[in-house]
DNA sequence: TATTGTTATACTCTATAACTATA
DNA sequence: TATAGTTATAGAGTATAACAATA
């Protein structure tokens, strides 16, 4: 028997939708998985290309800003900034005022691998996102931020 | 020395924030932490919630079935079937005309709790978005629904 | 042959406790 | 003492390959 049986109508999951965490988790995979796949050619994962694009905007910045401003426990930033520095992307520099810590920095090679990648997740992201307006795609991010703000 | 550096006037992510894919994890995440938070008194996770209430929304759909609508791999699904029969939420029935296949059932703890730990979602829920006015949440949601549906 | 459920395995993301070297 | 980075470890979520029982 290839086809389904009889008794198989559908399966309805209308209960969970009327969860927004239902709807953010399963939208938010579906963005995460293009988003992986999009940064794939360029060796990167989705945590190791945000660190990446933050180093560039905050060159100089301590691990432990980093992971402040990536939501993120210090220990869960070690292994990344390892792969950012084992792709010869970003280097740490020890803090000559506070030898403790380290300045994150640009390589040249990180910072074109950085034009480039964010390059590719704008497009695929425009892409994916096509049938939804720009009004549509503004008044969205509006919305999750101000859960993102929640402090809980 | 208690206090941030001088040098540290303040970290950026304007750069990431031009991303949709970044606010739709940060918002997931804040949710999702949410609800993990709301259910551990059902001893629920989110995906064994997500789980019992389509068994209780499909009674009798296989696992196959369960999976699919999960967005999920069939493997993933074992271990959450056997904490929901273990925690005496729900049952495996052998399918009498497929017995490679079992009916997942309801038991009437698992209908209890099912319908305690809903409640509980949508009032946490409610609670935690409540600074968003109903018409711009069902916004919301109609655009997460959208671009879950991407096939991609 | 193909499918259902399963085991084994691996990778990613996240969190906590405890260590080291500096401060 | 307190902080920066680190190690070790654990719990979740997700994915693929391969197997036994059944179709």
């Amino acid at each position: 028997m290839t086809q389904a049986s009889d008794k198989r109508t559908k399966v309805s999951d209308s209960e969970l939708r009327k969860f927004v965490g239902y709807h953010l988790k399963r939208a938010s995979n579906v963005i995460q998985a293009d988003l992986a796949e999009t940064l794939r050619e360029f060796d990167l994962r989705v945590l190791t290309f945000s660190a990446l694009v933050l180093v560039e905007e905050n060159e100089g910045l301590s691990q432990t800003q980093l992971a402040e401003v990536m939501g993120m426990e210090r220990p869960n930033l070690v292994a990344i900034v390892d792969t950012l520095e084992n792709l010869g992307l970003v280097v740490r520099d020890r803090d000559a005022a506070d030898r403790r810590a380290y300045e994150l920095r640009m390589t040249a090679k990180g910072t074109s691998v950085c034009t480039r990648a964010k390059a590719a997740v704008r497009q695929h992201e425009a892409a994916l996102l096509s049938t939804i307006d720009e009004k549509d795609r503004e008044a969205l991010i509006a919305l999750l931020a101000q859960i993102r703000s929640i402090t809980t």
